[in-house]
DNA sequence: GGAAGACCAAGGATTTTCCTATAGATGGGC
DNA sequence: GCCCATCTATAGGAAAATCCTTGGTCTTCC
């Protein structure tokens, strides 16, 4: 693993590389902008570290021996690695290349990603882009273990080794029905327990912090609260609704274009329930720039929802 | 062509790698015999000459960002080039060991290989030597195939997959006879008709530029060339030739030490035909340092030989 | 709550790199 | 034949980089 014998230095090869060129160590120097002797000395110092003579040196005429022949397409590959490295890093700095890794809830490409990713290729065609969509807690574990460099979550989160930036987004929870009777007005937790529910998984998974404010709610008012239909998504919840299998509970922005499409009622919940999304990142936030522009994005794309007029505050049923 | 951004160092690129490797700095550290915080500033400075950030410090666990996902390959390659040009370097010089693989025509033995062959054990006496002496294609196809590193050849020869050099070395064929008469002037090829010849296989086979131009100066005279006797070497040619058999083509080179111990008379062909040598090796010419050397020897012998007054310019008929 | 592990910070020592000045060597010009 | 121009090599000292040690903070694990 650990080779022991002596490197040859990135400068001990490019002051070989130039004068192997140009023939002649004092023209090399100049292009370096060092002194003759300081170049002569680091191809001699070379020269040691690789045992090799590489030159044979005449006072009018500098030569390459054969094993400087030999070795001088190593020592130009080699330089060219380093360099490409070097440039590598300036596009990735300038977002002409690199790569966001960034974790959401599933549900965000409903009224985020899709618009997001757009712009950001738009922007940044060379950038490959990861992003995973699960929920809160696996993607700040996946923050945590270092697969995703960022992620949106929904809070209460478990911040350990994390750092969370504040709301960035505040979602509503609304009642969705097929029938305007439902939704005349604000559902609380009375009528909701008397209504038929359709959850997705995520809504009503162990963590899910709406599923722990209404059992809460049910429980002080003496009351429980039975799903009559599980599914795995919100977006497969609503088209349920929409067949009037029975009323169903999301996100509004997750839910907005489907409602209106399918011909869908909906009320704010009483009281509310709102959502809270921030960003995530690890602690001490060395993050690449693709995802800290890529988060930069994301934060004015959902700062535009959120001042858009579609906010729920103003529950029209229609 | 002098690039002005700074570029990072070898070392701090073999830091970066172990430290990606090992997932921790004090490991990494320990690997490459320095303290830690050595280490720590070392990759500091990277990130700093890349502007970029390469690792997620936490207390605990040391992450890549994204950025150093995308770089570590690189810097792994860059790393190593460099180690394989060491490597290159100590094959270079260890001409102490090795093999030489060459090929050769069958006749080179008279005039080189003795000579080459004796001075390069004189230099190099650890390094197994292994000539093979054949006709050209066959020594061509003997480095295609990979059984022989370099070779001696005449041209023309089919370069596919090998790096054919130019011309190291010209020789002329020159008509050879016991007679003193038939030697007198240079011999064209109505003469040649109508001398008793006696030639060697490699002399007569069909892809022989000899024969090859010699029947053709034949066609375009009207009339054909039937040697009387075909043997297998020069040498058995010249011999016959000595006695009187008939009289023998020979390259100059190749009988110039036996036409005067034999007491032969020589003369140009009329026009003259030259042959001309090269050496090949295998295209991208990974040839050991020996048989690089073997050659290198062996371009000095020929250049020597070709500089000589031996040279058949001025015919003398002993 | 304390111990352990991991990283960072700071100041000093060591090694590398570079500079100036000078000497030796070689080929061309007069 | 001698001098000059042009190289490279050598020497000693300055500047910079690299590294070490000590001490500190943070987090995790017991």
């Amino acid at each position: 693993m650990g080779r022991c014998m002596p490197l040859p230095t990135i400068r001990q090869l490019e002051y070989f590389v130039t004068a192997a060129r140009l023939r002649t160590f004092a023209a090399a120097a100049e292009v370096h902008h060092i002194a003759q002797p300081s170049l002569s000395e680091q191809i001699a110092a070379l020269e040691r570290t690789l045992e090799v003579a590489l030159f044979t040196r005449t006072a009018r005429k500098l030569i390459l021996t054969d094993a400087g022949q030999d070795l001088l397409p190593l020592a130009e590959r080699a330089i060219a690695d380093v360099v490409a490295m070097a440039e590598m890093s300036r596009r990735v700095r300038s977002l002409e290349e690199g790569t966001v890794s960034f974790g959401t809830f599933s549900s965000a490409h409903l009224y985020l990603l899709s618009e997001l990713i757009e712009e950001f290729r738009i922007k940044h065609p060379g950038v490959r882009i990861r992003v995973t969509g699960l929920n809160s807690s696996e993607v700040a574990d996946a923050v945590r273990e270092g697969n995703l460099e960022a992620g949106l979550v929904q809070l209460p989160i478990d911040s350990r080794e994390l750092v969370v930036t504040q709301s960035v987004f505040v979602d509503q929870v609304v009642y969705v029905s097929r029938r305007a009777e439902h939704t005349r007005e604000p559902v609380d937790i009375t009528t909701l327990a008397q209504r038929p529910l359709i959850l997705s998984e995520s809504r009503w998974s162990h963590d899910d912090p709406l599923r722990v404010s209404l059992l809460e709610r049910a429980q002080s008012a003496g009351m429980t609260l039975d799903p009559i239909v599980e599914v795995e998504f919100q977006t497969h919840a609503l088209e349920l609704a929409a067949r009037g299998v029975g009323d169903s509970l999301v996100s509004f922005h997750v839910g907005r274009s489907l409602i209106a499409e399918q011909g869908l009622f909906w009320a704010p919940l009483e009281p509310p329930v709102t959502e809270h999304y921030a960003f995530i990142t690890r602690r001490a936030g060395a993050v690449s720039p693709a995802t800290a522009e890529f988060m930069r994005l994301a934060r004015r794309i959902l700062a535009r929802l959120q001042m858009a007029r579609t906010r729920p505050t103003s529950p029209a049923s229609d």
